[in-house]
RNA sequence: CGCGGGGUGGAGCAGCCUGGUAGCUCGUCGGGCUCAUAACCCGAAGGUCGCGGGUUCGAAUCCCGCCCCCGCUACCA
């Protein structure tokens, strides 16, 4: 027996405070909610983080394109993304800003110890110059751009200046290691690093001048800021470092999409080997979305942002909006395409006509043939919907444990499916005109609600609110109570076949899923 | 240039590592049922598995070459 809960930490990445809430960050962080959501269910001590990476040069220059300073526009900024996830009923634990004191104290001692061993050291950096976006430009781009800017066509200079140096190069066959034992995911994702930390790594320069006191300066060296990449990765740290906290880490999972797979798959493991931390169980690069089938880009102006996400949820439901992201979305190595015509045909099918009807006959038969209270489960033992059950309650958990969502999701529904596909042949409707064979009836009955039951807890962390709602209406009122305010549950002993208490009442209720019809274009 | 991923019925995907009936969801067509949200159940049509070679008794699967799309590589999760 155990005697300390088992843990489970997972973060997403720290979104850019410049930007707007869009769908690339609800994505991220309602996969990430679903995953903890499991965990707590299942009764694990979990951890959910997000929050905000504040200390970019351009912060200050978008802040004072406003007449703010950086702080009061991270804050705007920092709040719209508190508040976007609260609506959608993201519940993460904490909400890390990295302008926060907590968090700069940590970087700086952290990177104060990086001094001391020398892990981070002194140096000069040389590199093309592009002097228009005040920013280096990587070796391999400046010559691609035959040395011009890539933006204004300029000439790049050649410009060097001091700068704290992170000893990267010395991380190689360690990260090799890691990487070759499954530190990345998924396994394309992992390749790609694995052929690029081969090819041999370069140091890397870990500070910036001219930041205008916007950030976090390095140790001894006043003006010289940290980098603001190497800060922002410390969040998953900085934020479980406490006394009360650190049984967090290492973080189970850094949840990030692939275009900052290098960071978190290469740079952020090496810097706690040199920390001495222990470095997470697994970094999940997912991909990303498209919109109409068109890639969102800011010249496209074709960004699904939140108010076109709030208008999903007007229309299906936030539940609706959850499963479509986290059963048709880019968790894989394929990018994703977000459009209303599936969105619809995917709300439709799985929703409104296998999940909510299923629960609607089932419920209404019980209604009508036993006063709406579970009937007596059959003397014979329960038949092929128990074996349906306990098949795809192992499928789920292996998907879940394997950070399939999508697959998870597709177990339980596949459930819901097997109940329709018993009433179909049991026909209990056509039995129950036969006062005689009401027992029979009620045994078939029962199981059907039983493997609602089942599916239901299953489908938590997916569907929480619509859940919620149908244990409400069969007596799972302590699974409500159990993971109200991110309580936690014992999904194991839940899912057990007979849990179900004949005599239960049950409730038809409203449609879970009203079915959506579009609009008719005449 | 290089490295990595992908190309499978109308759509989206699985299968490929560990060769041997091409599977799932949706859509289409036909039938059934009536407890249910015009839902549910059964059946059918529809695929030269990107192209060309090769290995093998046998290739979607292994090997070689080629074509196209995507990522690393403005902006972006």
């Amino acid at each position: 027996m155990r005697t300390e809960p088992e843990t489970f930490y997972v973060t997403t990445p720290i979104y850019y405070v410049n930007d707007r809430p869009h769908l690339g960050h609800v994505y991220s962080t309602t996969v990430a909610d679903a995953l903890a959501r499991y965990h707590r269910l299942r009764g694990a001590d979990t951890f959910l983080l997000t929050g905000t990476d504040e200390h970019a040069a351009k912060v200050v220059t978008a802040a004072a394109e406003r007449g703010l300073g950086p702080q009061e526009w991270a804050d705007r900024n920092a709040a719209a993304f508190q508040e976007a996830f609260a609506r959608l009923g993201i519940s993460n634990d904490d909400f890390i800003r990295t302008s926060e004191a907590r968090h700069r104290e940590r970087v700086t001692e952290y990177v104060r110890r990086l001094l001391d061993s020398g892990d981070v050291y002194l140096g000069e950096y040389e590199g093309w110059y592009d002097a228009g976006q005040e920013e280096y430009v990587p070796e391999n781009k400046a010559k691609e751009y035959e040395f011009r800017s890539p933006i204004n066509g300029q000439p790049l200079v050649r410009k060097s200046e001091h700068n704290a140096f992170f000893r990267l190069s010395a991380y190689r066959d360690r990260l090799l290691e890691l990487l070759e034992a499954g530190l990345v995911q998924p396994e394309a994702r992992r390749n790609e690093l694995l052929s690029r930390v081969r090819e041999g790594l370069n140091d890397v320069p870990v500070s910036r001048t001219g930041t205008q006191g916007w950030g976090i300066p390095v140790p001894g060296t006043p003006d010289q800021t940290i980098y603001v990449w190497i800060d922002a990765l410390m969040n998953y740290l900085t934020t479980v470092d406490t006394g009360e906290r650190r049984k967090y880490w290492p973080a189970d999972v850094h949840l990030i999409a692939k275009d900052i797979l290098w960071f978190h798959g290469v740079i952020w493991p090496a810097l706690l080997l040199a920390l001495g931390r222990e470095v997470p169980r697994c970094v999940y690069a997912h991909s990303f979305w498209i919109a109409e089938g068109r890639k969102m880009s800011k010249s496209l102006g074709n960004f699904v942002d939140l108010e076109k996400l709030d208008e999903y949820v007007g229309r299906f439901s936030l539940d609706a909006l959850r499963w479509f992201l986290l059963t048709q979305g880019p968790l894989g190595t394929t990018d994703a395409d977000f459009s209303e015509a599936k969105f619809a045909e995917v709300y439709n099918s799985d929703l409104a006509n296998t999940l909510g009807n299923s629960f609607s006959r089932v419920s209404n038969m019980i209604g009508r043939y036993f006063g709406g209270a579970v009937p007596e489960p059959g003397s014979g033992g329960a038949g092929e919907l128990r074996a349906a059950a306990e098949r795809c309650i192992a499928g789920y958990r292996e998907a879940m444990r394997g950070l399939r969502l999508d697959e998870a999701a597709g177990a339980a529904i596949e459930l819901v499916r097997e109940v329709d596909g018993y009433v179909e042949r049991t026909a209990p409707f056509k039995l129950a005109r036969d006062p005689e064979r009401m027992d029979e009836v009620g045994a078939i009955l029962y199981d059907c609600a039983e493997a609602v039951r089942i599916a239901s807890l299953l489908l938590w962390p997916v569907l929480p609110a619509k859940m919620e709602e149908v244990w409400r209406r069969m007596g799972g009122e302590e699974y409500v109570a159990a993971v109200a305010d991110r309580g936690r549950g014992r999904l194991e002993e839940w899912v057990g076949w007979g849990g179900l208490r004949p005599g239960t009442p049950v409730a038809k209720g409203e449609a879970l899923f009203p079915r959506y019809q579009a609009a008719e274009v005449s």
